[in-house]
RNA sequence: GCCGAAGUGGUGGAACUGGUAGACGCGCCGGACUCAAAAUCCGGUGCCAGAAAUGGCGUGAGGGUUCGAGUCCCUCCUUCGGCACCA
C-alpha cells in the first residue's frame, strides 16, 4: 500500500475495473425497486465547465447513494446536440456544425469518464443523430394530424442588413450583434404546438408535484397565469360595416370608468386606421423597431397614438377613443385592452401623458380620490365598492363582475372567460443546425406531413452556414421534392425545430435508446424519472415543455405517466471573482484569476489586484457566475489533473448545498484535497490494525461509550442529510468521524474493534461522494466484497441512548447555564432542580418566578 | 417592468419542526518538526471591554408576534435567476 495518496493512479485503476465489470449498465429488473436518476444533458460546447461538474456530481452522488439503498439505479447520459453555438463556431472556424459537435462530444465524454460517474453509457444518445430525431419528426406528423400543431404568423427579430432572423440573444440594445443594424419586428409563418390546450392540466398537476421546489412550482403557475375575467365587446361601425372590438379584462367591475381603449401596433384596427393617417403609420413603424423580447418591451417608455376611431361603450353607448399603445401585447388576450385610468396605474400614467379623462368608479371609505396623483388604493380590488356606475353602485368587486357579466351576456356584448398568460409554443427556427420540420408544401394539397416511410428527413451534415438567412433555404437538393399525396413537384419546409423540442422527450428515449419505435414498453418500467437535477435557469421553459410533451405522449399511448419528473433538484450556479480594466472606448476587458496577483489585508480579505504581466492594478468586479464573457471560469480539467476527480467532487459537494450558488475557492479545493490525504495516510498508517478482525466486545467499553455515541450520531445525521440532499454536511460528518478516529487511543485492546468498525462506516458514508479513494481503501483494508455493493451505514439505536442529558438553562430567554438531569426526568423534577439552582437565584435577584417553560430534552426557560 | 430567490464571523457555510448562533472547512495568529522552506502535526480564533472570571453586543435595515426569532409576519435596501429564438 503506497503511503502517498496518488489520485491519478487509483482513479484510473478504479475506473478501469468498474468499466471492465460493466457495473453501471442496468436492465429492467422487476424484482428490484427502480430508481431513475437523471441530470439535464449537456449542450456539447467543447469541454466541461464547472456547472456541468457540479450538476453531474450531484446526480452521481444521488445515484450511488440510491444504489447503496439497494435500488436498481439508472443513470444515463447524452447530448443536447443541436443549437446555435455550433453555427457560430462553424462560421468562425470554417468547420461544419456536425463535425464540430461530434468532436466536442468525444472530448466531453472523455472528461465525464475521468470524473468517475456511474453512468450507463450503453444508453448514450445525441439529439443530432437521425436515429433520435426521426422519432421527433414522427411525433410531429402525428400531432399535426391531430391538430395539436398548426401554422400561423409570429413575430421575429429581423436584421435588415444580414437579411436574417436573429435570436433574442443576438440582439444587443435593439441592434444586430454582427451587423449593428437596428432590428425590426417581422411577421413570418411558423408552426405552433398547441400547449394552451393543456394549460389547465399543466396548472392543476403542479399540485401533484410534491417533491418539486416550491419556488419552481410558483414560477410555473405564474407563467401559465390563469385568470378569470370577462371578454367585453365594444361595437363600432367602420366603412358601413358593423363590428366589435374585443377586450379581455379581470376588472370588469371598473367598466364604467373606461375612458379609452388601446390596441397593439399589430392589431388589425391599428393597421386599418393607419392606411390614411401617416402620423399613425409612422408610430406603428416605430413600435416595430427593437427586439421582440418581453423584458425589453416592458421597460420601454409607454407611448401611444390616437387612431381617430371610436368604439361604443357596451353599457352607456358613449363614444370611446381607440389608441394604439406600445405596451399592449398582441400575443395576450385579444391584443386590445380597455383602459381605466382611475384604477390602473399604467393607464393612469398614460392618461396623464396624453390628457385623457380619468373617471373614478371605485371608492373606499375614508380615502379621498384625486386625479392629480396616483395612490396604491385606487387599484385595490379587495376593499372598494363601485360608484358612478349606475346599477353596479355599492357592489363589491365580485358582485359587480357577476352583475356586469350577466348584463353583457344578455346584450350579447360579452361573456365570462378564462384566459391564460401562456401562449402556444412557436417552434419554427430559420436555422440550419436543428431537426428539420417534416412538412412538404404543395401548391395543390397545402401543408402535407412527410409519410412515415420517408422519415427521417435527414439534415445534410456537410453545410457551413454564412450568417445570412437559412442555409437549407439555399439548398435545392434539400428542399426540392414531390408531394406525397399528388406526386407533383413540391417544396420541403426549410425551417428546423426549436432545440427545446429534443430536450422535451429525451428522458423517455433513454429507457429504450435502441427501440424501433419512438418509445417502447421498457419506458413503463423506468418512467417517471425519480430524481431530476439541473440548473434553476430551466425552472420554467424546459420543465414546462417536458411536462407538456409527457401529457401529449400519454394521450398518444406512448407513455403511461402524466408527469415526467417526480423529484426535482435545482442546482445553484458556480461563481468566481472577476477582474477587469476599462479600455479607452469604455469597454471592459476581463482578466482571468490566473493572470492577476491579489493582495490581502491582515485578515485575509482581498483589497486590490494587479495584472502579473505589467504590474498595474486591475479593478475587482465582484463575484459572478462563471462565464466565458467575464473570463472568470476555472477549467475542470486543470483541477482533475492537479488534484484528481475525488478532490473535485469533494470540494464541489462540500463548498455549499446543491441548491445554493457555489463560490469557487482555490484554498477550499486544497482543503478538500488535504482531507483526502489525511484519510489516505490515516488508513495506510493504521492498515495493519484496521485489517485485524477482532471480536465485537459484549458491551461497549465505558471509556469510549460517548465516543461511539458521537460516531452513531454522525451516522444518524448523514443519513438524514443524504435524504434531504444536503451533501455539504455529509462531508463535514465524514470529517468529524475521521477526527474521532484519530483521537482514538489505540493502545487499548478493545478499541481496535471500534477502529475497524469506524473506518468501515467512514468509507461507506463518503463513498457516493468520493468513490475512487473509498473503493481503493475498502479493498486495501480487506473489507468484505466491494464497496460498490455495500449498504449505507445505519445508526445503532442502543448506542444512541444516554443516561443523563444536558439542558440549557435560560433566564428570560437568555442562556445562562447548563443543568444535567437524568434522561427520563419529568417536569416536576426539572422544576425543582431549577428553583434551587444558584444561577437562577443570581439572575432573579429575589424577583418571583412567574413561569418555567420546559422543552423536553432541550432547555428550560425561567420567566420572572 | 413582471415573476421567483438569497443576504449569518476575515471567508465558504452549519443551526432539520420557533429552543445553546457560528458545526465542519478555509484563512489568520501562536507553537512543534527542519540548517531553512514546503508539507505535516498541536493549540487558539464572532465583535467590544477585561489580566482573568465575567459582562455587553451580534444573523442586510427598521418594526411586530412570542417565555424565547437566523427561523414566523409587515415595510424597506442590496444582490442574483427567468421573461417565451442562448441552452
Amino acid at each position: 500500500m503506497n503511503v502517498v495518496y496518488n489520485p491519478q493512479s487509483i482513479e484510473k485503476k478504479a475506473q478501469e475495473s468498474w468499466e471492465h465489470e460493466n457495473l453501471y449498465q442496468v436492465t429492467e429488473d422487476l424484482s428490484k425497486e427502480k430508481f431513475y436518476c437523471l441530470s439535464m444533458f449537456p449542450y456539447p460546447s467543447g469541454k466541461l465547465h464547472m456547472g456541468h461538474v457540479r450538476n453531474y456530481t450531484i446526480g452521481d452522488v444521488i445515484a450511488r447513494y440510491q444504489r447503496m439503498l439497494g435500488k436498481n439505479v439508472l443513470q444515463p447520459m447524452g447530448w443536447d446536440a443541436f443549437g446555435l453555438p455550433a453555427e457560430n463556431a462553424a462560421m468562425q472556424n470554417n468547420i461544419a456544425p456536425a463535425a464540430w459537435t461530434y468532436s466536442n462530444i468525444a472530448s466531453m465524454k472523455q472528461q465525464l469518464k475521468q470524473l468517475g460517474f456511474a453512468i450507463d453509457w450503453s444508453r448514450e444518445i445525441a439529439t443530432c443523430q437521425p436515429s433520435y430525431y426521426r422519432w421527433e419528426q414522427w411525433l410531429f406528423t402525428k400531432l399535426f394530424e391531430r391538430g395539436l400543431i398548426y401554422r400561423k404568423t409570429g413575430t421575429v427579430n429581423w436584421d435588415p442588413i444580414d437579411q436574417t432572423v436573429l435570436a433574442n440573444e443576438q440582439v444587443i440594445d435593439g441592434k444586430g450583434w454582427r451587423s449593428g443594424a437596428v432590428i425590426e419586428k417581422r411577421e413570418i409563418p411558423m408552426y405552433y404546438f398547441r400547449i394552451t390546450q393543456y394549460a389547465e392540466e399543466l396548472l392543476n398537476d403542479i399540485d401533484t408535484l410534491d417533491h418539486w421546489p416550491e419556488q419552481v412550482k410558483t414560477m410555473q403557475r405564474n407563467w401559465i397565469g390563469k385568470s378569470e375575467g370577462v371578454t367585453i365587446h365594444f361595437p363600432y361601425t367602420l366603412d358601413d360595416q358593423q363590428a366589435v372590438l374585443k377586450v379581455f379584462t379581470t376588472r370588469a367591475d371598473t367598466l364604467m370608468g373606461v375612458t379609452y381603449v388601446a390596441v397593439a401596433a399589430e392589431h388589425p384596427l391599428a393597421s386599418h386606421a393607419a392606411q390614411n393617417n401617416s402620423e399613425l403609420d409612422a408610430f406603428i413603424e416605430e413600435c416595430k423597431r427593437g427586439s421582440v423580447a418581453e423584458a425589453d418591451l416592458a421597460v420601454q417608455e409607454k407611448k401611444g397614438q390616437f387612431t381617430g376611431l371610436y368604439v361604443q361603450h357596451p353599457i352607456s353607448g358613449e363614444n370611446i377613443p381607440v389608441w394604439v399603445a406600445n405596451y399592449v401585447l398582441m400575443s395576450y388576450g385579444e391584443g386590445a385592452v380597455m383602459a381605466v385610468p382611475a384604477h390602473d396605474e399604467r393607464d393612469f400614467a398614460f392618461a396623464k401623458t396624453y390628457q385623457l379623462p380619468i373617471k373614478q368608479v371605485i371608492s373606499i371609505e375614508n380615502e379621498t380620490f384625486s386625479a392629480d396623483s396616483w395612490s396604491e388604493w385606487y387599484a385595490d380590488k379587495h376593499r372598494g365598492v363601485c360608484i358612478n356606475s349606475e346599477s353596479l353602485n355599492s357592489l363589491n368587486h365580485h358582485q359587480a363582475i357577476e352583475k356586469i357579466a350577466a348584463l353583457l351576456e344578455e346584450k350579447k356584448l360579452g361573456e365570462k372567460q378564462t384566459t391564460f398568460r401562456l401562449r402556444d409554443w412557436g417552434i419554427s427556427r430559420q436555422r440550419y443546425w436543428g431537426c428539420p420540420i417534416p412538412i412538404i408544401h404543395c401548391n395543390q394539397c397545402g401543408d402535407v406531413t412527410v409519410p412515415e416511410e420517408q422519415l427521417p428527413v435527414v439534415l445534410p451534415e456537410d453545410v457551413i452556414p454564412d450568417g445570412a438567412g437559412s442555409p437549407l433555404a439555399k439548398l435545392p437538393s434539400f428542399y426540392e421534392t414531390t408531394c406525397p399525396k399528388c406526386h407533383q413537384p413540391a417544396k420541403r419546409e426549410t425551417d428546423t425545430m426549436d432545440t427545446f423540442v429534443e430536450s422535451s422527450w429525451y428522458f423517455a428515449r433513454y429507457a429504450c435508446p435502441d427501440a424501433s419505435q419512438m418509445i417502447d414498453k421498457r419506458a413503463d418500467y423506468w418512467l417517471a424519472v425519480d430524481q431530476y437535477i439541473g440548473g434553476i435557469e430551466h425552472a420554467i421553459l424546459h420543465l414546462l415543455y417536458s411536462r407538456f410533451f409527457t401529457k401529449m405522449m400519454r394521450d398518444l399511448n406512448l407513455v403511461h405517466v402524466s408527469e415526467p419528473f417526480q423529484k426535482l433538484l435545482t442546482q445553484g450556479m458556480v461563481t468566481a471573482p472577476t477582474f477587469y480594466r476599462e479600455t479607452p472606448e469604455g469597454r471592459k476587458q476581463w482578466f482571468n484569476k490566473t493572470e492577476v496577483d491579489i493582495s490581502l489585508d491582515p485578515k485575509g480579505r482581498p483589497i486590490s489586484a494587479s495584472l502579473i504581466a505589467d504590474g498595474n492594478t486591475v479593478a475587482m468586479g465582484g463575484i459572478e457566475k462563471m462565464s466565458k464573457s467575464k473570463n472568470n471560469g476555472v477549467d475542470p480539467q486543470t483541477l482533475i489533473d492537479t488534484y484528481g476527480a475525488d478532490t473535485a467532487r469533494l470540494f464541489i459537494m462540500f463548498a455549499s448545498p446543491p441548491e445554493q450558488s457555489l463560490e469557487w475557492s482555490d484554498s477550499g479545493v486544497q482543503g478538500s484535497h488535504r482531507f483526502l490525504k489525511r484519510l489516505w495516510s490515516f488508513a495506510t498508517q493504521h492498515a495493519a490494525l484496521i485489517r485485524t478482525q477482532k471480536e465485537k466486545p459484549n458491551a461497549i467499553p465505558s471509556s469510549i461509550k460517548s465516543w461511539w455515541r458521537e460516531v452513531q450520531q454522525v451516522i444518524q445525521q448523514t443519513e438524514k442529510d443524504y435524504q434531504r440532499h444536503q451533501f455539504n454536511t455529509v462531508v463535514s460528518g465524514g470529517m468529524k468521524i475521521l477526527n474521532l478516529l484519530e483521537s482514538l487511543d489505540l493502545s487499548i485492546e478493545n478499541n481496535i474493534y471500534y477502529l475497524r468498525e469506524g473506518t468501515n462506516i467512514l468509507l461507506r458514508i463518503l463513498y457516493p461522494i468520493v468513490p475512487h479513494i473509498t473503493y481503493t481503501l475498502w479493498e486495501e483494508l480487506n473489507f468484505k466484497d466491494s464497496i460498490v455493493t455495500q449498504k449505507s451505514p445505519q445508526a445503532d439505536p442502543h448506542a444512541l441512548i444516554q443516561d443523563e442529558i444536558d439542558l440549557v438553562l435560560q433566564i428570560l430567554g437568555k442562556t445562562r447555564d447548563k443543568i444535567t438531569v437524568p434522561a427520563q426526568a419529568d417536569s416536576t423534577y426539572i422544576e425543582s432542580v431549577v428553583r434551587d439552582h444558584a444561577t437562577v437565584a443570581k439572575f432573579t435577584e429575589g424577583r418571583p418566578i412567574k413561569r418555567i417553560v420546559i422543552v423536553p430534552g432541550r432547555l428550560v426557560n425561567v420567566v420572572i
